[in-house]
DNA sequence: TTGAAAGCGCTAACAC
DNA sequence: GTGTTAGCGCTTTCAA
């Protein structure tokens, strides 16, 4: 590896000369090109393996004023559900050779400002804001500059940016149907405390429970979206008078939470508290958990999105607005009918 | 926006022109010299105000011959582990204007190239090797090109590149001495099938059920560290003869699979089970789980990592060779002493 | 203090 | 087919 020791590693133009041709020939042998003798591209190949010539990308990016990078903006990698979404993202933009920067802005605005900041000025070729977050001029002006696509966000309403994600009022329907359905009146919901997502998500349930009837027994205890925060909401619900015999949460996180609270407090769920999480994430799978939740289709949303991404990029700007899949109910074991006792 | 508007963004050349100055005058300003008089800075600024010009990092990195990125190379973004590692990386190279670029292998030698190739073209400042990888020549190749640091994994032995770690042997034998020191003498261990990190674990647990005196109740079933695996491998374990009162496994993944395992079996935890994982994820730290583990102390891991390679980015190459941080036993309630019946 | 000029390593017309 | 010539947008000598 000639390229290790000292000095500078090898050019374009060190192997033009050693392989006795010109520099641009030597980028037509690299990138494939048919127009090329045999035996200039042997000398070529030869001199790029005995010198160990690398290509060097930024040189690249630059004379093609494209970085074939992408910026992700999300707001916080703890959640599993975003692994997903990125999953979705990275098997489209792995096919066509676009690298992600993955950007997470703990939902901090000035995070997510500088991330968006430093895309900019690379600049990316197109960008992707991941999940619910703060809204900011910055990542308005990015929006307006760069290709960009939102995924699994309804909190966007930029000019031309397309918007993926799941129905999320008709997947909060379809946990609150399938809890009334079961028989149960008292349904409280675990909401989270912003965001257009957990507005949606509890609209819809304030609306299905009107629905069935049930508007009356419309319960909203607010909580950040973690393990924490639904256990907390969990505990006041569940300690107060007219104790609910079922929770829809505004995602799995929270929903965990709440099975927790109920097993400090010696509520067994499902037999005494029905419980329906949101996003169906692996922490949902888990067997000792086993939540009954709401499949909101991350890795499909990822893929659509990556895909609208790659047509910004190329030009064909088409499709704005929102794009919603449509989520589906998963039936585990953290739901049951309500017991006589309880019912009220 | 004029630079959204058509046309090419405004370059430092642009701004030189429009301020009445040239190129290296605003490349002064722009990047904060003192000396330049107070008017041509004004000029400067101004224009770059009234352009909306933005500097661009390719051009920049190209010059300055550094790309202020650093390659970061982990295996499953899906263990929640990770995270905790990446936010101790994160920090430092925060702190230093280095961003991050994040590549998953999925534990695939052929992705895990593929992305250390992108590494050594852009090429990045450094690179970070982190977790359970499978070798490669493309690796240790780009170890010996770039700036190098191992985190959290103990597969490489390369030369001059240091390793921060947490002492695996150390903490499965506090998990083993916990577990014996309750009482339990059938103590079986969930291994990983492979990586050497899975294997110090798996050396520790049984040199430490030698010494004492159990070296006859060694039993060790191998699964892949995920719960799917954990769970599986505990099954077998369970339902065979002599069945263990406590089971140490390689990861709290695979904990909380053994977990669900026992629970479908109809097996009290920690009644007629106990159970150890590795880690202390927040999986193991959700209170429906609650699983006794060992902390790997991967945030710090992920900060000394982070420090040393910006030392060797620097030039000071310092420090190769082990860096092991003492991991902690964090007890919760999935450890309990055998009770008569269980204990053979 | 400021400006002119020479690159960084590569691609892309355009000629031969 | 192949080489020559301009750049890409920026930093950095080196003079003035």
């Amino acid at each position: 590896m000639p390229a290790a020791r000292g000095g500078r590693p090898p050019t374009i133009r060190s192997v033009a000369e050693h392989a006795g041709v010109s520099k641009s020939l030597v980028s037509l042998v690299l990138r494939g090109s048919p127009r090329v003798s045999e035996a200039r591209r042997r000398a070529v190949l030869d001199a790029v393996r005995e010198l160990g010539y690398r290509p060097n990308a930024t040189a690249r990016h630059l004379t093609e004023r494209r970085s074939h990078t992408v910026g992700v903006l999300l707001n916080d990698l703890r959640n599993p559900w975003f692994v997903e979404c990125l999953e979705g993202l990275n098997s489209v933009f792995h096919a066509h050779d676009l690298r992600m920067f993955l950007g997470d802005g703990r939902l901090d605005r000035r995070t997510d400002e500088a991330l968006t900041q430093g895309f900019l000025e690379l600049p990316v070729d197109g960008m992707v804001l991941v999940g619910t977050m703060p809204e900011s001029a910055v990542i308005a002006e990015a929006a307006a500059t760069l290709p960009t696509v939102v995924a699994s966000s309804r909190d966007f309403d930029l000019p031309g940016v397309p918007v993926f994600a799941n129905d999320d009022r008709h997947g909060a329907a379809l946990a609150v149907r399938h809890l009334a359905d079961l028989g149960h009146r008292h349904i409280a919901h675990l909401a989270g405390s912003f965001g257009a997502v957990a507005r949606l998500r509890r609209e819809s349930y304030e609306q299905t429970m009107r629905a069935h009837g049930l508007g009356e027994h419309i319960r909203v205890e607010r909580c950040d979206l973690t393990e924490e925060g639904g256990y907390r909401a969990a505990v006041r619900l569940l300690t107060g008078p007219r104790r609910p015999t079922a929770l829809f949460a505004v995602n799995d996180m929270a929903c965990v939470g709440a099975l927790s609270a109920a097993e400090e407090l010696g509520i067994a769920v499902p037999g005494e508290l029905s419980l329906v999480g949101y996003d169906n994430t692996y922490l949902a799978r888990i067997r000792h958990l086993s939540l009954t939740t709401v499949d909101n289709a991350s890795h499909e949303v990822g893929r659509n999105a990556a895909k609208a991404l790659l047509d910004r990029i190329a030009g064909r700007a088409d499709g704005a607005g929102e794009h919603l899949l449509p989520p589906e109910l998963r039936i585990r074991s953290s739901t049951a009918p309500p017991t006589r006792l309880t019912t009220s």
